[in-house]
DNA sequence: TTGAAAGCGGTACCAA
DNA sequence: TTGGTACCGCTTTCAA
């Protein structure tokens, strides 16, 4: 591999101006100027980005922190972060955090100590001290599903509530009359931002029932369990509003096992919009701008890494509501 | 942050030994030792990963390449890898190669730029070249699901030829007596020896019929053509086997939409076992050890980057028939 | 057993 | 406009 000595021998230039023409830094004279790139094209010269850093530029990486790839709402998220990183020359490091601080704080120290020039975190378990404390490391950090108002952080969140409202509307809509929601882990905040939407609409026809609402876990598996219990507690329910769409399929699982007709017997819908939901019969949902969502968060934390102007604060983006089978006869 | 330099002149000693401490390499005093490792303590010390590398160190970083992760499959390959890799203090860049060989190409340009130390490669369409000319570079590669058996390459695979042997066998136990194959991609090795088993059985049974098989794409929607394809020949299938999952999703759908009921009129096995098969009726297929691939992969990348014996063979890895309801009455 | 110093491949300040 | 050169933080001979 080439190095800038190199071209700087070829082209009878010192390193100082082959350094100034890559970066388009400083004066460089025209005939100068072409005679480094005629150089650095016939070594097939490319900088290199360790050096680089090194000597105190960025890296070209960020990272993304997830907290579970395997959540089929994360590949969304990291395909469109990891496009939108390349396309702009960057590298992405994928981590995952299990929700375990531990590990996350073990991410954070070999972020750092690869001079990382950026992270999305769509982890709900960091705290915001954490990301104060890269920034002052002058790491770039962008928040994705969670949100620290009383803080400097840039933070992009789904409108959870408004979605959440427009979920139970549809099935009000629709004809249903016992409407239940499968919440997300409440210690999650955009769980508790859906089922304040669920509870406002239930309030305001006066169908609240602490009884018709029960917590899973974002997974199949808990949604399949929370279904279970409210159709031991209300059978007549006939209208379910899952807090994503993995619990949805799982309701939509004990509902089949139960003897329930979807969309017949009970309408369903789940939230995210994640493409897998298409089982049978198709999921209506909220879908979340969960590719913009990505590009956004990298375009974003781009510009903090330019020392672009940004403002700190939490954007909201629109949900759909996607109007599919199991809310329609 | 603390450098080397700190350190050494709080120990009292050069940075040459603080070197040695950390690397464990050439002598060093106990009592040195100690009064460095103590040094390092105090100023809670971590060495930088950008400067080892650049001073000819490894950067403690591999690449995942796949065609793109959003294919459910991937995440699960990369949540093992990732978690192999951390453990063993490596991180992971995700890359997806869209099957685009300009984009491949890319992303090695990238890599090799970065002094990764390693790539895993699950894209179907790299050259064999392409990795022989990184392990020229020192940059240790493993393949997986693909092989290149004249090349010094390591590769890992499932028994797909096999796989597809017990697929098909198993939809015969089952009492159909028309099965389609719904294949993947032809340009794509797994999708041949697939379609081979399945040639294999159907041919010993004398059921074989180039009709009874159509080409998909590995995506649901692919499955969802080809299925109905099938069907408009032989609307008598009674037993499907598909190239993976994904298109049984996809063949799920068509033949629910054709009125044939799963698994009473038609049995439907797929290939992969990613978790997102649980859909209803929950889906039977043959399951690769995709966790253990990724797992075994970055430990076979690491035995190549320390220079550890390694045999540059393709690895084969058992599958299992998993039974579910798509094939049980 | 330890230290001095020459890189690794760039960047950027200061002179010329 | 250019060039010289001191770093960035660490590894690795080579001598002492």
């Amino acid at each position: 591999m080439a190095t800038i000595r190199d071209v700087s021998k070829l082209a009878n230039v010192s390193v100082a101006t082959v350094s100034r023409v890559i970066n388009q830094s400083g004066y460089v004279n025209e005939v100068t100027e072409k005679a480094v790139r005629q150089a650095m094209e016939t070594l097939s010269y490319v900088p290199s980005d360790m050096a680089r850093s090194l000597a105190g530029k960025k890296s070209a990486t960020i990272a993304l922190i997830v907290p579970d790839i395997l959540n089929p709402f994360f590949p969304e998220l990291a395909r469109a972060v990891e496009d939108a990183a390349h396309q702009l020359g960057y590298t992405v490091i994928l981590c995952n955090s299990d929700h375990d601080p531990e590990k996350e704080r073990n991410y954070f120290g070999m972020l750092k100590n690869k001079r990382i020039d950026g992270i999305i975190v769509a982890s709900y378990t960091i705290h915001p001290q954490q990301l104060l404390e890269l920034q002052r490391q002058s790491i770039a950090a962008v928040v994705i599903d969670n949100h620290f108002p009383s803080h400097p952080i840039l933070a992009l969140q789904s409108k959870n509530r408004e979605g959440a409202v427009m979920a139970v509307r549809h099935l009000l809509d629709r004809g249903c009359t016992t409407i239940a929601h499968i919440s997300g882990p409440l210690e999650i905040l955009p769980s508790r931002e859906r089922l304040l939407g669920y509870e406002l609409v239930m309030r305001e026809h006066g169908m609240f029932a602490p009884s018709l609402i029960a917590e899973g876990d974002f997974h199949v598996e808990g949604g399949y369990r929370a279904m279970q219990e409210l159709l031991k507690l209300h059978p007549d329910i006939d209208g379910v509003f899952a807090g994503n769409d993995l619990m949805a399929i799982g309701a939509l699982k004990a509902l089949y096992i139960a003897g329930k007709a979807v969309p017949q017997d009970v309408k369903l819908i789940g939230f995210d919009g994640i493409a897998l939901a298409t089982v049978v019969p198709e999921l209506s949902t909220i879908a979340q701008p969960i590719a913009e969502m990505g590009k956004l968060a990298t375009h974003y934390l781009m510009r903090q890494i330019r020392n672009e102007p940004v403002e700190c604060k939490t954007h909201e983006l629109d949900v759909r509501l996607l109007v599919r089978q199991s809310t329609t006869d």
